[in-house]
DNA sequence: CTTGACATAGAACGGATGTTCCGTTAGAAT
DNA sequence: ATTCTAACGGAACATCCGTTCTATGTCAAG
């Protein structure tokens, strides 16, 4: 075999590897493997698989049954495989109560709801949860009815963030972006003609939560 | 055990199966599972593993070794991998200029831009292509300047719908709600305050594509 | 108390699966 | 012709791994 080249054998090994392992969500034996390459000989299978691994198209775990992965080379299952980001869809929003927040018990399969966003969406991956929002009153934020938003759990912010705040005062829940001036904060509805408002008092403000992602669906 | 309910054994073994099928690229074998999960039987193991297949976590090969695959009610490996769809993010849009169309020629994986979407986002999957809108002009459509705007080429459209249409006489492209009203259309703001723009020559009227989906991202 | 369902533990069994060894063939290089 | 190497086939071997069987403990129902 040239290096860098694959014989026919070794390509519809790949190819049944690829098939196998994404139809039952775990890789052939080298048996199945010779079945379906028409290789009567395991030693035969094996030693193909160790000329992939030379080339660079599998890694293998030495005594261990279906012990193989396609790397990077080939279909980037693994990789994509933590591409998507599930995220618990834990309730939803209105402008007159707090956002409601998720329990920090629940793991992730315990989620009754959820959605799944791909991780390019996204600059960090944990601590998020996404929220529906319901009725018309965050449209100064850019914000429809039925949209999905995405945040982080993260207090702390930065100048500029859009994030949901609690107005004490006005019980009143809110997407805005936040600035620190001086002593007061301004919230800056996203919408730019739009007035923006100022919080003398910090008391009345409680960042509940940084928005990442707003997702809209049209039905 | 309560149905529905999983014990923390069980919550041990789910988790732990998760992040060694996707660190290994395989499932564990029963063994495995029962070192992590601080089992020290295998046919405790297996008990349980047939426990959450009753629950509906899981599905088992008979006699296979690591014959293994979490459901959907986790999301599965090889699920999510075709749970993925590729968008071509084909130019941006101004309200000044028609609607950048992508070619018919190019197929999505020479795209050199493209985001990946979660296919449960979106209704369909096909003739879809992306825009970064550019601008403030669209905050009429609850739209913002740098959001994401997911498109079907389809000029079909139905009432309600939201189509990206270009106003030949205005020479300009808006994002609107479309419907048909006897012999005029009417192109409704999504946000409520704003007010609707008729058309009575259709020949004014061209619909370039549907809005399928929005995405906003925070930096 | 007795019974039965449920969960567990340990051990043994046997099939599934990776590994190794030996022999053969084909082609290229010397 | 001889030699070397890549590739292959068959079989035996060792062990990995799923399955099954028996025994034990718990707990609620009868």
């Amino acid at each position: 075999m040239t290096k860098g080249k694959l014989s026919d054998r070794q390509k519809r090994m790949l190819e049944f590897i690829q098939r196998f392992t994404s139809g039952n969500g775990y890789p052939p034996s080298i048996r199945e493997i010779g079945d379906a390459a028409d290789i009567s000989s395991t030693s035969v299978v094996n030693y193909n698989l160790n000329r992939l691994v030379d080339e660079g198209y599998l890694t293998r775990d030495q005594n261990v049954s279906r012990g193989l992965r396609l790397t990077e080379k080939l279909g980037r299952a693994a990789e994509r495989l933590t591409n998507v980001v599930r995220i618990p869809l834990v309730g939803r929003i209105f402008a007159s109560e707090p956002v409601p927040l998720p329990g920090t018990d629940s793991p992730v399969f315990d989620a009754e709801e959820a959605i799944e966003i791909t991780r390019d969406l996204l600059p960090s991956d944990d601590g998020l949860f996404a929220l529906q929002v319901k009725g018309d009153s965050m449209i100064d934020a850019m914000v429809n009815d039925g949209d999905i938003v995405v945040m982080t759990r993260a207090s702390e912010w930065r100048n500029g963030d859009m994030v949901a705040v609690w107005l004490r005062d006005r019980e009143e829940t809110t997407l805005k972006h936040i600035y620190r001036e001086g002593t007061r904060v301004r919230l800056q509805p996203a919408n730019p003609t739009m007035r923006p408002i100022y919080i003398d008092n910090p008391e009345n403000l409680e960042v509940q939560g940084k928005v990442m992602l707003v997702v809209r669906q049209m039905n």
